[in-house]
DNA sequence: AAAAAAATTAATCAAATAGTTAAACTTTTT
DNA sequence: AAAAAGTTTAACTATTTGATTAATTTTTTT
């Protein structure tokens, strides 16, 4: 490997530096055990390399798992957060978008709500401060609920109810995935299928429900 | 004191058995931290006792927690599943049967289904092991579902999905508590009065989403 | 190629923490 | 009231675990 900070492609293998591997390694034990269960030794070996690494590059066990938990909450936060207030959108493309969208990222990061959550609830002071400027209050949604109210193309609702809906609907199946797959008796396999399912099946139903 | 190891009530005051005032710590303890994040200490202390006294009334700290997730998980598993398998609801009675004693359960215990979750997803073959039995597929519900669209009364849908709507509907909120309150910035009593709020208000919005 | 800098490891430390033990104290039994 | 049984505590042990240190190896610079 010539280049050692940085990531390589030699021959069709991917070199990963020292670094990336921690953050992947991290990434895999934090999200599954949270900040509390996660082991500086476990990752180590999970990145395959020595324990005393990860304090060279990270100094310590809370600062590797704040990049964690920074990297997590942005990917799951920032892009529908961007659709809620987005002004370019109505309402019900608006639902539409911001549905797909959550799905979409926890499809592909199914770890990611159940790891915000649990820290959030387990540290609630630590997760203010961190998000204090990443969750805002959906203003823009919050008005175009009530607007479609007022224009009678929704029935009446209350906005926080539905943006909770909203975030409901999308979020508590990959958080209650263990419980389903249990209760279903069914495989990872056909869980994600039923979550792509899930996209269209949620926006359906919310506009069933609210359309007048 | 009396009696030393039932409670008592003697003039108003009520009085714990130690064993019963490790449960009542250990449940705070528990389900505020998750099993990983707990501290036999901190349960002691909670409780007010000496920390060897734990150990004399349940031998390990997994043997006290499995006793907390018991009890919390049957909680929140055993009437809504008594609901769900019902022979005596129609679909629509169920639905708004099964949403009101789940929220009304949350709301008194609001920290059990971050709890659950948290060590499902944390510890899936332990849950999968411990829930088997109290977590079954929702037969008698899905079968009323495909009646429902059999007979026109609702629209078609897939029964899952539905089922994973009514429980997401009522649990994320409480899971999401932290969150939700940041980013809106209400109180404790704010969030509850919402969730009294929203016992009425999912029943309709689910029976509005499917109702033809 | 020698020197300097950076990366990596083995060994160790110190604090935290689950669990044990033996003695003291309290309640119940005889 | 003496003995036995049950409860509680203080002190201790063993292990886990996050963090450090000093030495070794690798890479970069001169």
């Amino acid at each position: 490997m010539t280049e050692s900070n940085k990531t390589a492609i030699i021959k069709d293998q991917i070199y990963l530096s020292t670094e990336e591997k921690i953050i992947v390694a991290a990434r895999k034990v934090f999200t599954k055990k949270g900040l509390s269960g996660a082991r500086m030794q476990d990752i180590a070996d999970e990145a395959g390399i020595n324990k005393a690494l990860l304090h060279y590059y990270f100094r310590s066990k809370d600062k590797l798992f704040e990049k964690i938990f920074e990297e997590g909450s942005k990917k799951m936060f920032m892009t529908v957060n961007a659709l809620v207030e987005s002004a370019d959108l109505n309402l019900f493309q608006k639902i539409e978008k911001i549905i797909e969208a959550h799905i979409q990222i926890e499809i592909e990061n199914p770890y990611i709500p159940a790891f915000i959550m649990n820290e959030a609830n387990q540290n609630p002071e630590f997760i203010k401060k961190f998000l204090q400027d990443t969750i805002k209050l959906p203003i823009k949604l919050v008005e175009q609920i009530q607007e479609g109210i007022n224009l009678g193309h929704i029935r009446p609702i209350n906005p926080v109810q539905l943006f909770m809906n909203i975030m409901s609907l999308s979020a508590f199946p990959f958080i209650a995935k263990p419980i389903f797959q249990t209760s279903f008796g069914i495989t990872d396999e056909q869980f994600f299928m039923l979550m792509e399912q899930r996209k269209k099946h949620v926006v359906e139903f919310i506009i069933n429900a609210i359309k007048l």
